[in-house]
DNA sequence: CTTCTCCAAATTATAGATAATTTTTGATTC
DNA sequence: GAATCAAAAATTATCTATAATTTGGAGAAG
């Protein structure tokens, strides 16, 4: 058994890659050069080039022909972009998941808000709450909505991350439960508009700090 | 001169490969063979195999581990999820877009609705219908949501090839004149409206006749 | 100190080879 | 004649080696 759901070398590379831009390793900007990726891998550079590709396309690495591929940058208005269309969409998944949502996953779903307010650092934090949006929109049934919803969120948790580097307060996610009591209650429609404002408070006015440092209060609700 | 804006070979296969699925050329489930497709371009495989991870990443081929690329298939479901999320991600580019509409803008796209109404097929009527969109959501300036409309456009033209393959009839189309007419009023949240329920009616019952052919009449309104 | 030339490094792409796997074909059996 | 199983062919996925092109910088000339 143990048999790895990466079947090619090219995913398992652009999987390990994105989750490293997320987290903040992988700096913005920083080059990505295919040989010492290839390298660290044990692989040749056709199956990194492949890689690449998908980075691309989630917006994750810029590639210049010719000059090669780079860690994408993203400024405050790319946040701001990111969250409004996650916001469009996730309204859109949940209208249609409503309907299919049960007990048992809303019950799941308040478990998940619980671990995250009891979260010790930011990644535990991001894990737990994008369980919570999983759980309550994937019943929507719609893959393609659901895989863009995933790239825009990998975007968002890297932008929290990168502004959350130091310092980490544990908080109660108001917004998850008053969600998921007016799923309970049958109230789709205002549960939607809770979830529109929550996730458009992302990138809201960071009032950034003097050495580039970002103030933590800022971003009260980031989900 | 005569330099084309096209790069790389990979991006110029995935290029034309996107438009022969859409356009109807490359049917669905058919499978796309590396060797074959690099021998057409003269070219190795690896471009193609990068060319292929594109496709993927729009949604217009599978990629199934081992067993090869093959055209993406299409039902009425996938369709209207893509409707939807035109809708929902037009309706948002268009709030930012409208204030920087100009009447120039305005009257580029109504001459894009002229030329479609006057269209004399099915291609040269989407071409029109793309223009008119691109003219008036493009001002909205956030590049990621416009590359998200584009791939999504795609789609929806794909279908649009696929039910008009035999025979096409001119009209005239109400929907962009009513938005156009809105915008320029600087009715933003009216015309927004339109557009949001323009789009939505891409997909809406078929009603495919006998032999599989689909009635022309139920999609009186593809925009 | 600026500008120019040239060289090293990196990217993009080609070609050919190999192992693994899928598909097809063919032979054998019931 | 149909079904089943094995051999053969085709295809994918990958590696290695190499050519061409371009960028960027080091060092020389003004």
């Amino acid at each position: 058994m143990a048999k790895e759901p990466e079947d090619t070398i090219a995913s398992r590379i652009s999987r390990v890659l994105a989750d490293r831009i997320v987290r903040g390793e992988l700096s913005a900007g920083l080059r990505l050069r295919q040989d010492h990726i290839a390298e660290e891998f044990g692989t040749s550079h056709v199956p990194v080039r492949e890689a690449f590709r998908r980075l691309e396309a989630q917006g994750l690495a810029i590639s210049e022909p010719r000059r090669g591929v780079r860690v994408a940058s993203f400024d405050l208005k790319e946040v701001r972009e990111v969250a409004e269309m996650r916001a469009a969409l996730e309204v859109l998944a949940l209208r249609h998941a409503a309907k299919h949502l049960t007990p048992a996953i809303l019950d799941a779903a308040e478990e998940a808000t619980r671990e995250g307010d009891a979260a010790a650092d930011v990644h535990a934090w991001e894990e737990a709450n994008r369980r919570f949006h999983t759980l309550i929109l994937a019943p929507c049934n719609m893959s393609r909505l659901l895989a863009s919803i995933d790239d825009l969120h990998a975007a968002s948790a890297r932008f929290l991350f990168s502004a959350w580097r130091s310092g980490w307060e544990k908080r109660t996610d108001h917004d998850h439960r008053a969600i998921l009591l007016a799923l309970r209650q049958g109230r789709a429609d205002e549960a939607a508009s809770i979830l529109e404002r929550h996730v458009q408070w992302i990138g809201r006015a960071p009032k950034s700090t003097q050495k580039g440092a970002v103030a933590p209060d800022a971003f009260a609700i980031v989900g």
